[in-house]
DNA sequence: ATGACTTGTGCAACCGTTTGTATATTAATA
DNA sequence: TATTAATATACAAACGGTTGCACAAGTCAT
C-alpha cells in the first residue's frame, strides 16, 4: 500500500502534552497561563513542546471550567427587515468588533428574526452560559431586558439612553436633544418659521429626547410648538413619503422639516417634490445619519452625523469594564457632527 | 432579618435535578433529548421538576461534552474600514442569520480588522474548537482560507466561487459572468460602441468573471476588446472619481461605463459630471448592488440586484447540509435582477 | 543538625453534560 | 416455573481544561 498523508482532526490535549514532557497536566496548564509558579526552565521547554506537537488549547473547555467564555453578545433589535438598511447598526457593530478583537472577544449575534423576542435570545445568551457580557441596541422607552440584566446583575452596556427609573446602567449616547436643537436652530436661522418633524418611533427614547430639543428650539426662538406638526413612526421611506404628503397637503404648510433619518427623509423629499413643491426653496429638510445617501441623493441633505462606530466602540470598552472590573453606571456622550448641505441652503 | 429577594445567578444544574428527582443525571440529560428509552412517566415527572427548578441546560457544558456547539463562524473579509459601506455585506448577513436562527445556530462573526489575517480567525475559530462550520464571504483567487479548509475537511460554504483547482467545496454566487454579458448587452442596445470597464479589484474571481461576460458581449456584438478600457481597483468611491477622470479625458472618449458597483459608479458620476460631461447622454453608466443609492442618488442608476439577503441564506443552507449530512460540493447559483433606471435610459 | 521558609510540581476534585454498558424489574414465552 | 426478552434506570467514564492544596527538595539562619 501506498503512504497516506494524515490529516488529523488535531486535537492534541493538555494531558498529551503532559506526558510527553513528562510532566502533569497542571503544570502545563500553569504554562500557558504564565503563572509564575512555573520555573522559567519548564515553561521553555514545555512551550517548546507544545509547540512541536502543535498544541491549541480548546476554548470549550476552558470556558467550563473557568466559568467565563470571552466572548460578548449583540443583539440586533426587531425582526424588521430593515435593520441593515439603516447603516447605524452595521457601523456600530464595526465600532464594537473592533474594540472586541483588541480585547480578544468574540461575538455572538443574534437577530431577533423569528420573533422569539429579545429577552428569550438574551436569555439563551445568558443561561446557556454562551456570553460574558451584552451589548444592547434597541433601547425602548419600557425595555424588558434592560429590567432583565438589571436585575440579575449582569454585565451589559447600552447604545442609547435608559428611560427606566434605574440607575447604574452603563450606556453610551449622543445628546439627540441637543443634536435635534442645533439642527432646528439651523433651520430657524436660515429663515424658517414653520418646522415639522418627523421623528423615529414613538416607543424610543430617542424619539422623545429629539422631540424636546426640536421644541426647546422652537420655543427659544418665540415659535409656537404645535403638535400637529410633529409625527412619529417607523425607519423607512414609506413613513417618510405618507407623512411628506401630508406635509405638503397642509393648508399652512410647513417650510422645514426636521427628519430622524435620511432614508426617511428621501421618502418624503420624493413625495414632496412629486406635489410639485420645490426642496429647499419651498420645504428645508434636514435629516439624521449622515449615510451615503445624504451626499450622493438628488438632492445632498443636510444631516447629523452620529457617529456610530464610535458609539459601537464605546459601548464595547464600557462593556469590558463591567465584565472585567465589575464597574456599572458609565455614561459617555459621544460627540455628533452636522453636516449642511443643499437641502437647507438654498444654493 | 427582613427577607430578602434572592436573585440567584441560576446555575440549577442537571444534577440537582436528578437529586430532587430521586433519578440519576443520566436520566435527567435523556430527558432532555428526549431519549425514548425513558418512560413517558418519568418524562413528565421530570419536566415538571426542571421547570419548577428553573433548569436550563448549559450549553458550554454539552458542547464539550458533544464535541459540537451549534455555532457558526462568519468572516468578514478585510480590515477596511468600508466592509459595511457597501450593503452587500450586512445584508447576507440577514440571510445567513434568518437560516440559521431557524435551525438553532448561533453566529460568531470576526471581522479581520486588526490584520490578524482571515486564517489566524479562523484556525482560532476551528481549533479553539468554537465553531461547527464557516461562511467565507471573502473569495480571493487563491485564497489561502479554502485550501485550507479543504485539506482539514471542515464543514464551509463559500459566497462566491471558488477558482482553486478544488472540486467538491460547496458555495453560492449568482452567474457574475452572465449579468455583466448582459449589462452589457443593455449598454450596446441602447447605442452605446465603446463601453469601459470599472470592475472589482483584480484578485477577486467575481472580477475576473465579470470581465469575462463583459468580452463576450463585447465581441459578440462585433466590437472590439480594448483592455485599456478595463480598469480594476478596490470598491470605494476614490476608485470611481479616479478612473471616472481618466475615462471622461481619454481622446477617443468611451460613451457607456459598467461599473462594479454603485459607490463606486457615483465616484465615476460625479468626477465625470464635474468635467462638464453629461450622464447618460454622453456616458451612460451601469452598475451592481443596486443599492439605495442607486435608486436615490442624484441620476438613478441601472444597477444589478445580486439578491445578497438569498446569497446568505443559501450559504447557511448548504453550511447545515455540510455539517449535519457531510455534504460537500453543492452549487447554487442564484438568479439576478437587472434595474434599469435614468443612467442608460436617457430618460 | 533542626526548623522555617521558599520554590517547583503533582494530585485530585471540579466545571455541567453525554453516553456505552451494566443492572434491576417486569412481562412474555415455552 | 424457569428462561428469555423487553423496558427503565443507574453507574461511571469521558469531554479538555483549571485550581486549591499537599508535598518534596533546596536554601537559609540558628
Amino acid at each position: 500500500m501506498g503512504s497516506e498523508i494524515l490529516i488529523k482532526k488535531s486535537t492534541v490535549t493538555i494531558k498529551e502534552v503532559a506526558k510527553r514532557a513528562g510532566v502533569s497536566p497542571s503544570t502545563v496548564s500553569r504554562v500557558i497561563s504564565n503563572n509564575p509558579r512555573i520555573s522559567k526552565a519548564t515553561t521553555e521547554r514545555i512551550r517548546a513542546i507544545m509547540d512541536e506537537m502543535g498544541y491549541y488549547p480548546n476554548a470549550i473547555a476552558r470556558s467550563l471550567a473557568k466559568n467565563m467564555t470571552g466572548t460578548i453578545g449583540v443583539i440586533l433589535p426587531t425582526t424588521s427587515e430593515d435593520v441593515f438598511l439603516n447603516p447605524f447598526f452595521p457601523e456600530a457593530l464595526r465600532g464594537i468588533a473592533k474594540i472586541a478583537s483588541k480585547n480578544n472577544y468574540d461575538i455572538l449575534i443574534s437577530t431577533n428574526i423569528d420573533k422569539k423576542g429579545e429577552l428569550k435570545i438574551i436569555e439563551n445568551f445568558i443561561r446557556g452560559s454562551k456570553v460574558d457580557g451584552i451589548i444592547l441596541m434597541s433601547n425602548k422607552l419600557d425595555d424588558e431586558c434592560i429590567e432583565y440584566l438589571y436585575n440579575i446583575d449582569f454585565p451589559f452596556s447600552l447604545i442609547g439612553t435608559p428611560n427606566t427609573h434605574l440607575e447604574n446602567i452603563n450606556h453610551v449616547d449622543n445628546d439627540n436633544l441637543l443634536a435635534t436643537y442645533e439642527l432646528t436652530k439651523h433651520m430657524i436661522c436660515i429663515g424658517r418659521k414653520r418646522i415639522a418633524i418627523i421623528a423615529g418611533e414613538e416607543n424610543l427614547t430617542m424619539t422623545q429626547n429629539r422631540i424636546q430639543g426640536y421644541k426647546k428650539a422652537i420655543e427659544e426662538e418665540g415659535l409656537v410648538f404645535d403638535t400637529s406638526l410633529v409625527f412619529m413612526g417607523s425607519f423607512d421611506e414609506k413613513t417618510g413619503s405618507q407623512y411628506g404628503k401630508v406635509i405638503a397637503n397642509m393648508k399652512d404648510m410647513p417650510d422645514g422639516i426636521i427628519v430622524a433619518d435620511d432614508l426617511v427623509a428621501y421618502g418624503a423629499l420624493m413625495a414632496i417634490e412629486e406635489l410639485g413643491i420645490k426642496v429647499p426653496e419651498d420645504i428645508a429638510i434636514a435629516s439624521f445619519n449622515n449615510s451615503i445617501l445624504s451626499k450622493y441623493g438628488n438632492i445632498p441633505l443636510t444631516s447629523v452625523d452620529i457617529n456610530s462606530v464610535e458609539l459601537g466602540s464605546k459601548a464595547m470598552e464600557l462593556l469590558i469594564d463591567a465584565i472585567e472590573r465589575g464597574v456599572r453606571g458609565s455614561r459617555i456622550i459621544t460627540p455628533f457632527t452636522i453636516f449642511k448641505r443643499r437641502s437647507t441652503m438654498g444654493g
